[in-house]
DNA sequence: CGGGCTTGGTTCAAGTTTGAAACAAACCTA
DNA sequence: TAGGTTTGTTTCAAACTTGAACCAAGCCCG
């Protein structure tokens, strides 16, 4: 089958598409490497452990929200746990479960660091957005996500949602 | 002064906006380390040297269009180099310079994976957009490649219109 | 029960990225 | 034209990422 290339639009969006991510995850890693003393990732994973309740959850879940790889949390939870700033705990209800805890430590500096990354993530895209781009932009990147969550592996029974997989809360 | 919190619409676009790029980035790193031998950093080196004139560019004007750190850019052309893709010379009149030139080598690997690449970049974007989505994504990116390109750094005499910096194009 | 498959998580080596420091050539400027 | 600054690029060590291999612990089914 002949390859079907980008138009014009298209390439030009998908340049500036890239270049906009390049800078964007530069400047804000660069930010938070300053002010909080790590990459965006870590910083996500600590936000992301802070929305939920008791502010636990199991590795897997976690790499899941964070949309990473369970070997890059693993490395990624070390770090954060010799920083104080997360803390593992084993799971009784099933052994070979783990579970990541946001440490007081670490909601601490999440306080403490969120209004600059709040700021820079203003100053590198709300502040210069319509309302109907902010929804534009939404739009299209669940359009992508969608398309890239649902091939990752084949559908099967667990997936569908009245069986939906999820490691157990650790009782 | 108090902190500008996003909004609610604000907030989900800005998670869907990250959970997108890591799909994103993954996916096509993937497929390209498989088609290719490589990440989708490096292919976008090769790709932009193949469209310039002469298929060479300075290091610095290289790593400006590639929007990576010059010392990123010189890891990965030493591998690439390594791998005979790119091929490196001197620069006569000004010899503290080096320009990275695309071989035919590196050509053939471009032309042989190019229809690969666009048909993943097609299936995780393009096909489900519509016209008027790749132009808002157009005019998305953009707006945040202009927000952080223009305070990199302070403005200098250097950087105005009639005296933009660049590298000679090297005689 | 007793293998054999799946799952949750870590480990390991190889590859990549980072930011600061090092260098050398070019460019002032007095 | 000597000395100081800037520019183009590389180097280095430390941090991070990757994917495959590994190790238990659960699960399944005869």
């Amino acid at each position: 089958m002949t390859t079907r290339w980008l138009t014009a639009e298209e390439q030009r969006a998908w340049r500036a598409y890239i270049a906009a991510t390049h800078l964007l995850e530069d400047a804000i890693d660069r930010q938070l490497q300053q002010e909080a003393g790590m990459p965006h990732l870590y910083y996500s994973i600590l936000a992301n452990l802070s929305e939920v309740p008791d502010r636990r959850l199991r590795m897997t879940d976690l790499a899941e929200k964070s949309k990473i790889t369970r070997s890059r949390l693993t490395y990624a939870v070390t770090r954060l746990e010799k920083d104080g700033l997360v803390r593992r705990e084993g799971c009784p209800s099933d052994k070979r479960g783990s579970t990541a805890i946001l440490t007081d430590a670490g909601m601490d500096v999440l306080e403490r660091t969120a209004p600059g990354h709040v700021e820079t993530v203003r100053a590198a895209i709300f502040d210069h957005l319509t309302p109907e781009q902010v929804g534009q932009l939404e739009e299209i990147s669940a359009g992508i996500a969608r398309a890239l969550e649902g091939d990752g592996g084949e559908v099967t029974r667990e997936d569908l949602p009245w069986r939906r997989r999820s490691s157990s809360p650790c009782t």
